[in-house]
Parts: structure tokens; sequence; C-alpha cells
RNA sequence: GCGCGUGUAGCUCAGUGGUAGAGCGUUUCGUUGACAUCGAAAAGGCCGGAGGUCCGAUUCCUCCCACGUGCACCA
């Protein structure tokens, strides 16, 4: 059988890559139930689901790689293999993208649509948008289980958002609180503390009294604020100030009343400003803390549209700047400032909207991280089934047990900083797209359910949840709960997590927290963290730079295969990467170097048909040296790539692989073979020996570069499985 | 301020308690049948600096420097 003129030819993924994904697609093989039962457990991984707000980037390219490959080996060796694809409706990052496409094109805010309007323009977008994703996502290879795609705001998670939602109310896990919160003028909404984003910018700190009786000067960058104190606070042991401590004092602060009590209070930094500090109870998380400490009256002056309340006809309705300007114009009249200094100042902004964040007291729901309840059943060790514990215990001990391992390792540091510095958890947001928060109101009563209450006259919650309380659910919200299902019961605890480090805090942790309040559960095994992509130059690749490498032009020019080895080739875990096209040539060359070894060895083996095994081949009394030095790194070769996919070192197993292709099989071996091919006495071994090491060295490098070994194996004779997707590992 | 990471060949990066590795780039040579998307060879590194442990440190420890990054503060 001669060889296809396609093989005559520089290999083309254009010519093999949709087709083979479609090939693969179709068999039915990427989901688990159609898998031959080796006997072996199960091997889960949830994707990260990529949001619905535009197109595929690098870092999913990365992560969809990484997931692949791992999920590939596993198959290869004979687990079920459950890789489940979807994607996050990722609420305010959706909605604020529409906002700008309609302000751009048709000049209204949301709020001239309505909501229902605005919420189907929302919606076609992220249907759209989501087509666009998944198509990207088959582009890259993945090998994930489509007949059980998962989209974060579907019928079915809004199912599990509900259900935890109201078991958490039943707990008192989460409540309503009027409490100092981070508000995003521009996005109209608040936002937690992990949504910020502080920017550094000038600012003046005024040196002043509020009145010429007052005793004590303050100092501040935010004079507007001052009308809204109710306290000076200084430090216990500062002895400027011993005798005012306890004191009131009233006085009008800019034609504004106040009155403020003197008090004393550890967090006040003696040496900064005057050591004396105005509290601003409303308008500052740390003031609100210090007013909590010693039951201070709360006044806003501050509205959620950034312009001032509560104060006097001249300064009502002004934005914060300039009522700042009227107040400094009158402290200036009035002679009270000493001194103005230039400062540099961390300014909150929101993450996502890059509006300032004017902290101020407002109704919202909270989970609450320190409170005990009863975890009725628990496999997390440390906690005991029945027993009382936190939701912050969870994170703890779920991590510090061992139960979940992270990768590189010193990110546990990371982690535990955070979980013992978290505060409640804020989340609801005053936007439209999202889980609408399921509570119902009528008159004084309050009803938690997802479908309206029995009875008229029922209003639902205005506010949406925080996308991540979705997204939290997801290693079990995808596996059908809060019904028992079978694929629960099978897949759950899954076992890696694999995502990027930026989002440890808002992702990774909160799903350690929601699996194991709901099923006493850990969510995944392994935590295996990949770093940024950056350009050639280490930037971030950004829009705005233009210095983006499309993955999809990549493989476009170059297949997704060399796209794939280039992002992991050499990329350690938890490392920035840097990648450039040059990089991606030399892995396109490495492909098409597979390809001609594949050429070779099938053009001069067409009339060897029996297949050996390894030990078979090995018994043969007659090896030369060459033969058995091959086969003895080829051993080693594969001993170590597993031992290195074992422990999630890619980017080892990727190099090992590219350099015994490379340098031993091709540059050494193969040569070698010309002269024993000629021999008639070592021909038929030689022939052995090379379709064994090609179809061998095919399977191990499936995982990384699917497309090209999958062309290649098409063309084996006899092979034992028609595709290579679920042919057989080695095993020495 | 607290913490984490990084610093290795011209560039991009792996790696290791025992005389330094890859890709790309550079130089020379070769190539009539697997492959020029090639092969053979070469040049190029006191593995950021200083101490320490050790028979031996690029690797482990301490300090320092540079860069990056997270968190907190910022009245």
């Amino acid at each position: 059988m001669a060889l296809p003129e396609i093989f005559k030819t520089p290999y083309n993924p254009k010519d093999h890559e949709k087709r083979i994904y479609e090939a693969e697609l179709s068999s039915g093989l990427f989901n688990p139930d159609n898998l031959e039962n080796t006997g072996k457990p199960p091997y889960v991984i949830m994707m990260p689901p990529p949001n619905v707000t535009g197109v595929l980037h690098m870092g999913h390219a990365l992560m969809l790689t990484i997931e692949d490959i791992l999920i590939r080996y596993k198959r290869l060796q004979g687990y079920r293999t459950l890789w489940l694809p979807g994607t996050d409706h990722a609420a305010i990052a959706t909605q604020v993208r529409v906002e700008k496409d309609l302000q751009k094109k048709e000049g209204k805010s949301r709020f001239d649509l309505g909501r229902d309007d605005f919420l189907k323009l929302v919606e076609k977008f992220a249907f759209d948008s989501h087509d666009t994703i998944t198509s990207q996502i088959k582009i890259m290879g993945a090998s994930c289980d489509w007949s059980r795609e998962a989209y974060t705001l579907d019928e079915k998670r809004n199912q599990a958002v509900n259900t935890v939602f109201k078991k958490m109310h039943n707990d008192g896990l989460i409540y309503q609180g009027y409490r100092v919160v981070n508000f995003d003028v521009k996005g109209g909404t608040v936002v937690s503390d992990d949504e910020l984003v502080y920017e550094e910018r000038d600012a003046t700190l005024y040196t002043f009294r509020y009145s010429p009786e007052f005793p004590i000067e303050i100092a501040t960058t935010r004079p507007e604020t001052k009308v809204g104190d109710t306290a000076v606070a200084v430090h216990p042991d500062d002895p400027r100030y011993q005798s005012y401590i306890g004191k009131d004092y009233s006085f009008d602060f800019c034609h504004v009343p106040v009155s403020v009590k003197i008090i004393a209070d550890p967090s006040v930094e003696k040496d900064f400003g005057t050591g004396a500090l105005g509290v601003t109870p409303a308008h500052s998380l740390i003031d609100a803390d210090i007013a909590e400490r010693h039951h201070l009256p709360l006044k806003q002056v501050i509205s959620e549209r950034g312009r001032m309340i509560n104060t006097i006809p001249a300064l009502d309705g002004k934005k914060t700047l300039e009522a700042r300007e009227t107040i400094v114009s009158w402290l200036k009249e009035n002679n009270l400032i000493s001194k103005e200094e230039k400062i540099k100042q961390n300014v909150a902004t929101a993450e996502r909207t890059s509006g300032i964040i004017e902290p101020l007291p407002k109704k919202q729901w909270f989970v609450a991280v320190n409170k005990s309840f009863s975890l009725p059943h628990s496999a997390i060790p440390g906690i005991e089934s029945g027993s009382t514990t936190t939701l912050k215990e969870i994170m703890k001990r779920s991590v510090e047990s061992g139960a979940i391992t992270i990768k590189p390792a010193h990110f546990a540091k990371t982690y535990f900083n955070w979980v013992d510095n978290l505060r409640d958890w804020c989340v609801s947001r005053q936007i439209w797209f999202g889980h609408r928060i399921p509570v119902w109101y009528r008159n004084e009563e309050i009803v938690v359910s997802g479908d309206k209450p029995e009875g008229e006259g029922w209003i639902q919650d205005e506010d949406t949840l925080d996308t991540w309380f979705s997204s939290a659910l997801w290693t079990f919200s995808t596996l059908g709960w809060p019904e028992k299902t079978k694929d629960l019961k099978t897949f759950h605890p899954t076992d890696v997590l694999e995502t990027g480090y930026e989002i440890i805090f808002f992702w990774v942790a909160r799903m350690i927290m929601m699996s194991g309040y709901a099923l006493g559960e850990i969510p995944f095994r392994h935590i295996l963290l990949h770093g940024t992509v950056r350009d050639a130059q280490g930037r971030k690749m950004s829009k705005s730079l233009g210095n983006g490498i499309d993955p999809l032009d990549i493989a476009e020019k170059y297949g997704a295969d060399a796209g794939r080895l280039a992002l992991v080739y050499g990329t350690a875990p938890g490392t920035d990467s840097k990648i450039s096209e040059e990089k991606i040539k030399g892995m396109k060359h490495f492909a098409n170097k597979l390809w001609n070894i594949a050429r070779f060895i099938l053009e001069n083996t067409e009339d060897c048909h029996s297949r050996l095994d390894l030990e078979s081949i090995k018994k043969n009394p007659s090896l030369t040296t060459a033969d058995k030095a091959i086969l003895s790194s080829f051993e080693n070769t594969v001993k170590k790539v597993e031992a290195d996919l074992e422990a999630q070192d890619l980017h080892t197993a990727a190099e090992e692989l590219y350099s015994f292709v490379w340098m031993k099989f091709a540059d050494e071996y193969l040569e070698v073979s010309k002269l024993q091919l000629k021999n008639e006495t070592q021909k038929e071994s030689t022939q052995k020996i090379l379709l064994y090491l090609l179809e061998n060295s095919l399977i191990l490098l499936h995982p990384f570069i699917p497309f090209v070994t999958e062309a290649i194996y098409e063309h084996i004779p006899d092979r034992p499985s028609t595709l290579l997707l679920v042919a057989r590992w080695p095993s020495l």
C-alpha cells in the first residue's frame, strides 16, 4: 500500500485539524460514559468557564492546553476522564460591556431601556459571545465533554444558587446588614473588597481645625467628608490629648452643625498628621470599624450618586470635589488651615469600571465567614461530621490538612494570608445581569425562595448576586446538585482545578468554601496554577498596547499544535511566561519533523506487517548496540514523562519528549536505521523497532500535540485503535 | 510596612549538592531519497552580589542589590 499523496508534502495543519477534531468529537469518546471500562477510577477537571464577554485570548489558550494535556494523558491511561466545559455570565463585566456599546451606538443608558429590555440585549450579546468562545475552544483541540456543557446563569445553575442561598440563610450565614460598603459610583453598584484596584494619585493633605473654639487640629485629604464626622480619635497614650478624651464638642463646620466626641483608639498613629483623626463613620471603612468599637453614630453626607446630602442647602447636591472647594475656601476665610501638603495617595477604584469607590453605608446581603454553624456531614480532615465550624475554618482546614494541594506550593501562603484577613463577603450587586437575589418582600414579611410565594403583593429583591457566588458552586452545580445525581456521586470531588493564580481569592478559595459548606467535601484534590502569558518584552498583552498574540491567528498560521506546545514548553507552573512567534514557529517545525519521521518509517516498513510489543522486541538476541540504546532511551523517556505528568510538570515532560524525538529518535537512530535496513539480517527487527517507536511516540506526544499525532496515526497499518485518542499508553 | 516570586548563553527560558542545558540567534562545514521547516560542528555563562554550612554550592541557609507581584496603610 503506497502512502497517500498528502504525506509527500510538508505537514499542513489546515489539512487536518478541523477534520480531526470533528472525528474525535463525533466518536463520543470525550464523554466518559462512552469510554471502555478498564476498572480505573474517574479523573475529573472542571473547566474554568471563560467569560461571555469577548473572544479567546492567550490565557484561555494556556488553560485549555494544560487541562487538555492532563485529560488526554489520563484517557490514554484508561481513566474515565471527564472534562466539563462551560461559560461564565460574568455579571458585572458583561453588563458594563453591553452598557458601553449601548451608550456608544445609541447614546442610551440601561435606565433608558428599563430592566427587561436591557436584559434581553445582554442575553443576546452573551448568547453570541458564547458561540464564539465555544467554537474557539474547539479550535484549540480541547477534548471536553460538550454533552455536559454548563453556563453559570442557566436554569440548573440558578437552582443551585437559590438552594445554597436559602440554606445559608437558614443557617444564619447569609444576612442583610446596614454597613459601610464599597460603592462604585460610576457602575452604580456595591463591589466586594477583592474587586478594588488601588491607584496612586496626587492629593493635598489639609491640616486644620473644625472651628476656632475646637481645641485639636486634624488632617485630611477629604475635607468634604468632615461634615459627617462624629468623633475625633487619638491614640490612648498620646500625652498631647489626654485631657480631651471623653469630652463632647458641638460647632458649625462650614455652617453645618457637627458634634464630635473625643475618643481614644489604639489604631490611631501618633506620628501621622497631628496624631488626631476626624472619624467619619459613614464614609470610611476604617472609621466605621472605630465607630463600631465606640458605639458612635453614623451620619451619611454623600449619596450613591457621589453628591452631598443631609448637610445644608449650599452644599447639598454638589459633587464631592465641588464641595471640597467650598469647604476649603470657607476654612481659608476663617483662617483655620495651618498646613497644606502635597502627598501621594492610593485611591480605591472599581476593577471593572475604573470608577472611584465611595465608601458609604448601605443595606446589603453578606456571607458571614466567621459565624459558627453545624456541618451535618463532613469529609474534610479536621472537621468532624455534625461539628460546629465556620466557613473560614472550612477554607483553612481543607488546605492545611493536605486534602487539597497547591502547585506551586508557595501560593499556599498567599491563600492563608487572604483567608486569615477575610471579612464578611458582600454578595449583593445593584446591577441587573446575574442571578437575582431569591428574596421576596411584602410589607414586613420576607421569604427566601427562588419562586414567587403564594398570594398577592410580593416584590422580589431588586439586586443580583456577585458573579463569583455562582462560580463558587461550579464543581458541583455542573454535576446536577442539588439533585442527588449519578454524576455528582461519580465525579465529585474533582481531581484538578487548573487556573490562573490571579483568581485564587475570587474563585479558588470560594469554591473550597461552598463545596465544604454544601457537600461537606473538598471541591478538588489539587490546585494547579499557571501564570500570565506576556509578550516577548514581558508586557501584559492588552488591546490598548496592541501587543496581543491572538491564539486563533496562531492556530491559523502555525497550527493549534504549535501554539499548544509553545505555551507549555519551558513554562513552569505558576510563573509568568513570554511567548513569541519565533518560539511558536520552532514548534511548528517540530510537528513537521514528526511528520517526516513518520513518512520515512512508513515508507520503509511497507513490507512489514506483524507488530510486536516491547518485551518481544527486546528478546531478539541479535539487537544491535544502536537498537538497544534507542530502546532503553525510549523506556527512560516514558518513565520521565510519566513522572512529570503525574507531578503536573508539563513543561519538563514536553522538553523530554521534544529532545527524545528529535535528538535520539530522529538524529541518531533513524540515521543508523538507514544502514540496518539495507542489511538483510537486521532489516526486519529494525522495521519492528521503528514501527514500535513511532506508534508509541505518537501516544506519548498526543496529549501535547493531538492533531499531528492523530493525523499520522491514521496511516499506521493494523493500528489497535481507530483513534489515537483512546490508544493505550505504553506499559513498561 | 508585611509577604511572595524572579535574577542562568546575545534573546526567551528550563534545570541541578558533584566539571552547566534547550529553543531562537551567530559562525563554519555538509547535504543526490524522511525532513532546508535539514544535518554535523563551533563560539558564547566566575548560574545578581557578599557571607555561611559542606570534602564540594548555581542548587541549602543568612544578608544585600535589582526587577516584578500580592496584601495592608495612606486620617
